[in-house]
DNA sequence: TCAAAAGTGTTTGTTCTACACCCATGC
DNA sequence: GCATGGGTGTAGAACAAACACTTTTGA
């Protein structure tokens, strides 16, 4: 190791975000057409260079508020993509972080400040670089985790009903889930409460409000769907 | 986005390594005893900078073919740390590899010359910076891993015996497993083949040597302990 | 009264767990 | 002949998957 190794390396480090959206029943992320160059007028994630003083992480945080406007998201890394030649303009290591928002909270202005718009999941444009490898590293891993992480509802309102709950999954993961089995998981976890309030807006029956309860769910951290 | 952003930005990036091997029973990490300064005699995994034009994986490969004189070699990437103050003499931002090797590949000669020894995984010395966070989470990952991709024959020869492969998942996994059990499951594998062999070395009766055939394996890609 | 979505149980098959004895061999 | 590790099967419990009808209500 060579401390004064700083002036020979000439590598960028940087972040990107895959935001994840939810809407009433597909995954959306969230994607910047470029105003700038290089790749000017194409679409790509939302990302910036990590500065000297800040963490990887707040790096993230910073790009996603920056550029969103929204503070306390969820988040987490998910991998790092090195190829020396991703970027064909300068050598760029990049970060990925995944970030789960819900939709409403982010604000039309933003849309129209950084031409970002939402695109379903499976319906993406042309992404610039290896942006799309970043999205499909990111969803797979959101796949794997939402099955046994309560992570799913950071998409969601604080209250929501079981038929959205269960469209969001079957959006995030692709694939149809049986109302039955899927409630009767869900009806063994106490940390899931029900309220004494209906949701009339998809039904004349209306179906219940339920909201996830942190407190409880921290006392057996224990989810599997 | 600012092209010339890498004139302000002055972070390094590095890989570290977390080798794991498995002696009989054990799971064990290879550590070097670090004959320079900063932070000189203490213990590290080993690591190194990225250069300018090598993939991120092609470094960790590079580092670890050099401290090793192993190559080819199964490697994965974990993740990156980047707290803006894990290596308190400059900013370098790591991204951490694991990797499984067998453990008598890994020669004596480096042994010398890096100062380098193998530690059982849970009874490491101290460790520099987040280095023990490093092995901690490569541990993790390595433990979800191993129960879904047969990554594990890796820290085994090419001929290895039942009991062998069962005392590897139990030091990988930290746990006992049922041996009837254990069977039953690697049964239903046909990926793992029966020699006309034994091996003697373990006791009178001798126990049956396997080997697993990667190609059957990649017809149907499951398996799960 | 009917259309549209919400809600509810049972059966069957699969997987997981716990558990104890015989076998082959070298000494 | 005995000590050492290798090898084998079964029964009960938990979990997963498939499946159809009733309820509520507004228009």
């Amino acid at each position: 190791m060579n401390r004064t190794y700083k002036q020979i390396q000439q590598i960028t480090l940087a972040v990107d975000c895959i935001i994840f959206g939810f809407d009433t029943d597909q995954l959306e992320v969230l994607l910047v057409h470029r105003g700038f160059e290089p790749e000017k007028e194409r679409w790509s994630l939302m990302g910036g260079f990590v500065r000297n003083e800040e963490d990887l992480d707040e790096a993230a945080n910073r790009v996603l508020r920056n550029l969103s406007g929204l503070n306390n998201v969820y988040m987490e890394q998910v991998r790092t993509f090195g190829k020396a030649n991703r970027d064909p303009y300068e050598r760029v290591v990049s970060t990925t972080y995944s970030a789960l928002i819900l939709k409403k909270d982010y604000k039309a202005e933003f849309i129209k400040e950084y031409r970002a718009e939402w695109f379903p999941i499976h319906d993406l444009p042309d992404l610039i670089f290896d942006h799309k490898d970043m999205v499909v590293s990111a969803l797979q891993r959101l796949q794997r985790r939402v099955r046994s992480v309560p992570i799913g509802f950071n998409l969601l309102p604080g209250k929501f009903t079981l038929p959205q709950l269960q469209k969001l999954y079957e959006g995030i993961l692709g694939e149809k889930i049986d109302k039955r089995n899927f409630r009767k998981k869900l009806g063994t976890m106490d940390f899931l409460v029900r309220l004494d309030e209906k949701d009339r807006s998809q039904s004349k029956k209306g179906a219940f409000l339920y909201r996830f309860d942190k407190k409880k769910y921290n006392k057996a951290k224990s989810f599997s769907i």
